[in-house]
DNA sequence: GATGAATGAGGTTTCATTCAT
DNA sequence: TATGAATGAAACCTCATTCAT
């Protein structure tokens, strides 16, 4: 889809949203975001009325929820190593499809703690308890030894999303999902042993 | 080079951490770092030629090592989980003493990836090779099973440093370091099951 | 020209008031003016095809003369203290119902000469003029000594109108009319005594 | 004296002041008044954090107080005649010699109550009782009659205040001091007479 | 007659950096 | 070594005004 295609707004939002994760908030200038959207400076602003107002928007655009939550009834059904792949897999999936929100939110979440961590608590609070309600089920179901399973869901999730850190921001590694493969099978080979009775 | 000199540079590296760590590199301003360390702006750059020399400089003053490979042998010593413990405390540990420069590396890492990345992908090299290293030898001594140790050592310590960084950044709570132990140990517990033979 | 467009205009003209005398001439954006009307700013370019343009009607609009001309005849017949304090009283009422309008000209003489000096230089001419006429009929029947009539008039009006100026303006009271009485008379015996035979 | 023989921060008052009186507060940009200073732009703002600020120091810098108290001593020697003549000249001329900043006042009061208004209210209010004293203490002596005495200080000035704003602001005349011998003379004469016993 | 959407020019203010002392 | 004073360039943002509908 083309720039041309989108309403004046959206093609601000998306030069932002790409402007932004590259240089930063501050880095990214209001010019060069109109610029880059093919619009005058002074349509962005009636757009958003002050440059804050344009990151909170494109937060709130690209915002993202991965569907764990969608994703567990169908779940339940496999095998625990089977499932957990899954949900990692997913998991992963959705840092892919948000790498620059994901910069964007890295670096501005000490300069805007009010728009971005806020954002990400309710964010991760969700992730967690709907890791933590599958852990709860699996013991229910006598497969899984007690722990506590809210601390379990962010060990899982916490190899998988340093690792994709690591990897993309720190390497700058030019992966493909797949080539996350068998990082991810080792990790979930661990978490599994490390939590069945 | 006078003591009254490195005196005044440092003042000038203390305030630069500290605005770089609350504003960004671009949100705190030469003139203000200067006033913080109560000097002239220009005595600024008399001893870093550019702002970019004196991220630099901070970056460089206030590396850290987790002295992971000194513990090492005082730890193959210990029981494997404790020894496991003890690795994660002193890892979390380092994090703790430089929260500030932590922020930093990760709000700039993609704005300087050539002073930030290049110089965390040293340390972090250096920090798996370490810990895998640990791993290699207790596969050895026929304690642990077969697998990727260096994928293991990622595993480990994404745990932490996710944990780490929510709490810390996301969550934004005080904790002090005593407030990791149970996260820390439920961590290592499944960890230690998920590795033996 | 219907009915519906006047009124378009007439909001137009009354938020154009308003705000001129509140914000001055610069200070009041179109947009404001616009919107404090309810319509779009384009809206009001249609009506005055600039703001310099709205500038001049809003002028016009609200000009006053106080008519002193017209209620010359009936002072002609009253005791020269009583129709001093009438006129005075008069000039005085013209000044308080045009609060606004003298605002917008006292802080736009300098920057808009042609629209507002032009304008008041007629106005206040027939003015003195007309005070003046009234002195010399009074003089003509012998109840005034020989004086210059037009500085007399300027005399008289300046009192009262630098005493308005300074209440309202400068002290910024709330003065209602009556509050003005016992200095309008102070004013009135000192010409009164000072003018007579 | 030139530009040039000033400090730079007098510089930037001078075309302050300049470019205030000619264009209003608004209407003066800072790129204007440092063009004409001969600084560059950031300069301006170095000496004087704000325009607003700017405008503060043009006010306190050329604030003036007529010297009537001074000259007050040496007027109760004269005729009263004499001396109200005198005490008007002086008024007159501290009007003339702040032409500018008395546009500049008239001009912003409204949008800077606080910056001009509250300036003004202490200078006037000195005015008045110091013209008040005089006419005391010649009410003590017994040569004029019983009065209120404030009201008559205002009145007298503002004779000369409204016939100055009118000749200078509205119609414009290039007038020297001279030229209000006469206007000065009848005003005097007139209250003379309305005030003696 | 009315408008939503857009703009070129210019506003105040801040930036990192330099010159002369 | 340290600095007070200065700067060109660029930041965010607003202005009066216009175009197409």
């Amino acid at each position: 889809m083309t720039l041309q295609s989108l309403s004046t707004k959206d093609k601000i939002l998306e030069s932002a949203i790409k402007l932004f994760s590259q240089k930063g908030y501050l880095g990214a200038s209001t010019r060069q975001i109109a610029k880059e959207a093919g619009v005058a400076e002074i349509t962005l602003f009636r757009h958003f009325s002050t440059k804050e107002k344009l990151l909170e928007e494109v937060l709130n655009k690209y915002s993202f929820l991965p569907h764990l939550r969608t994703i567990l009834p169908e779940v339940l059904n496999l095998e625990y190593e089977d499932a957990l792949f899954l949900i990692v897999k997913n998991f992963l999936n959705s840092l892919f499809l948000r790498k620059d929100l994901i910069k964007i939110m890295k670096a501005e979440i000490f300069t805007h703690p009010d728009k971005v961590a806020k954002h990400l608590q309710v964010f991760i609070d969700e992730l967690y308890d709907t890791i933590a309600l599958y852990f709860q089920e699996m013991q229910t179901r006598g497969i899984l030894r007690d722990f506590d399973t809210r601390l379990a869901g962010r060990a899982l999730l916490g190899m998988v999303f340093t690792y994709f850190e690591v990897e993309e921001y720190i390497f700058q590694k030019q992966n493909t999902i797949e080539d996350y493969e068998e990082a991810i099978k080792e990790f979930v080979k661990i978490f599994v042993k490390g939590t069945v009775k």
